[in-house]
DNA sequence: CAATCTATCTAACAGTTGTTAGATTTTGTG
DNA sequence: CACAAAATCTAACAACTGTTAGATAGATTG
């Protein structure tokens, strides 16, 4: 019989919190349950208390990272029904997000493969929100001609999570000189090359 | 006093592919001595005739995944005096080299920080290279009027490097259907967008 | 054949891993 | 203050980690 555990509390998050901070830093692998404790000055065997295991610590961080990417992809959309409103608010959003919470997204992006399978699965599954999003944004954009000629959709999707992907690796690999501009001009050449002319 | 070891045999190479292809599979922390052995038909122990420690071997293997990136973006600059030539140029040796050494260039992007920090050093000073290649296409592009107005040739590295690193993504974590006609267009958006017009 | 070299195996080491059960402390409530 | 609940600590577990020394087999050479 499991035990039971609180789903949400202000405890569990300080340790949420510690938790993504170390696997951002060392790699899931390469983090100890002892790491993420010493992190919070406690003792290892404390955390089950607020943990069912180390995996459900990276799925939970996991699926906290890929929410807040949909969050700022549904901002995007709703920002307008230009394109270019759209790509420029949902990257600010990213980039927003990344000040906020970069730990989970960098764990979200880096250490997702570790999840077991049935876990991944349950992020795919959640994930699907994140491309349908984008889909219904380039989408959209091709009936208002306002995508290149030869540009699929699905190909834009693809080169616009590339472009949101490099934005979080400039964040949490940096230092980047300049950061913001840097970002506003990555974003100017896919904007630039994704539209029509 | 430490046994010497051959830097370089048939049988080596063998090795450290096997190591780069659970490496890109599992993880580096994730991976074993014994899942490289296993993989090889041998006994974890025996691996210590060739490799002189497991950091060792992920040393040589990201080493190894830069070298190919700076010989693709070499043969990239070597294609023409065009930044259009010269970027696809790249980008196709790039996509080559993803089918004949996938693992290495996906553990050099993956795995990268896992490496101690001196040898992370070591890997910086080879990836200057890389860098200056880039560095050396777009100030040229620059010069010829070739660069989109307001596009700083800094930026449009850290844009191209960008979009490398989604090309490799695509092809390892794929499959991507029709990934050469994707990866066409998402190089025709960095062009289009990077490209004065 | 004898001797040497190359490659592998065996078996074990010391340290670390995630996790658990039970005792203990801290916090909140009547 | 007494009692209950929540949170943490202690101490240990079995399994696994990278690594090593020494024995063993196979190939090469004199």
């Amino acid at each position: 019989m499991p035990e039971e555990i609180a789903v949400s509390s202000p405890r569990r998050q300080a340790i949420l919190d510690a938790a993504a901070a170390v696997f951002a830093e060392k790699g899931f692998h390469g983090t100890g349950m002892r790491d993420i404790a010493d992190r919070l000055g406690m003792k290892a065997g404390s955390l089950y208390f607020h943990l069912a295991s180390k995996d459900a610590a990276l799925e939970e961080v996991c699926a906290a990272g890929m929410h807040s990417a949909i969050r700022a992809a549904e901002q995007g959309f709703a920002a307008g029904p230009g394109l270019s409103e759209r790509i420029r608010a949902m990257a600010e959003a990213q980039v927003e997000l990344l000040a906020a919470h970069g730990d989970y997204i960098s764990v979200f992006v880096h250490e997702r493969r570790q999840l077991s399978e049935p876990a991944q699965q349950r992020l795919v599954e959640v994930s699907q929100k994140h491309r349908q999003m984008l889909d219904r944004i380039f989408d959209e954009a091709r009936e208002r001609g306002e995508l290149a000629v030869g540009l699929s959709p699905r190909s834009a999707r693809y080169a616009m999570v590339g472009v949101l992907r490099n934005l979080t690796q400039l964040y949490v690999e940096g230092p980047v000189r300049d950061f913001p501009e840097v970002a506003r001009q990555i974003i100017d050449i896919f904007l630039d090359g994704a539209q029509a002319r």
